[in-house]
DNA sequence: CGAATATATTCCAAAAAATGAATATAAGGC
DNA sequence: GCCTTATATTCATTTTTTGGAATATATTCG
């Protein structure tokens, strides 16, 4: 886990990378389907964007049947989490991030076999 | 003073521009050649870089006769202050930012009329 | 004023990042 | 095996960022 400050940086100056990374910040684990529809970009994208952040190793990915779970990287170093916090707190009433964590809640919410 | 995250992560993923926070963050005021010396490009070059960080908001300027210093803008959000300080812990012991600091320290360590 | 130094800016080419569209892969259900 | 759903990848193109070279601006000094 040695991540550099200015690759951190440049990974998180995508404001669609930087939504995963709080949403996912905020809420443990979440597939791709559901952060395709919270951010509402096309599959690819997302898919595309995860890739980056994985292959930076801020986040891990886990496949469960068809559905593949990322979640952040459980071994970050301090100051990346501290990086991440001061960007949660930063964005707390702000749009569209806001909105995400609502959309984000609505959507994984209650039902169990969600992702459609 | 409303800085959005991306941003400011756009502004500090080029490691020159990054250096150049850094530097202003350990020492508090320095002036373009300094800087320009210090990490030794072009000095067009740390002059579009600084001002950029200055368009956003991050530094501001002063000028003093012919030379123009540099400082972390005192106005900082508590958000973007951690996040350089979170930098600043994790480049610590690594170069380019280890040297940097020496460097800048051989240049405005003693001398009153340095810049040449 | 002219020369020298410090800094900023302009113009343009090169490099890097992002995107759309199409397609590939993998799993599940019938 | 075929169809559907979820995810990843490829290719071509567009957009953004960066950098070199030259030049402009501002200040000091003589």
């Amino acid at each position: 886990m040695n991540i550099r400050p200015a690759e951190l940086f440049a990974v998180l100056s995508h404001e669609s990378r930087l939504r995963c990374v709080l949403l996912l910040f905020a809420r443990g684990e979440l597939c791709v389907c559901d952060l395709t529809q919270v951010i509402g970009e096309p599959q690819p994208n997302i898919s595309r964007h995860l890739g980056q952040l994985r292959a930076l190793g801020l986040v891990t990915d886990r496949r469960d049947g068809q559905w593949i779970h990322y979640r952040l990287n459980p071994l970050l170093p301090d100051w990346v989490e501290r990086v991440i916090e001061a960007s949660a707190d930063a964005v707390r009433t702000q749009p569209p991030f806001v909105g995400d964590r609502r959309a984000v809640a609505r959507l994984t919410g209650a039902a169990t076999n969600r992702c459609r």
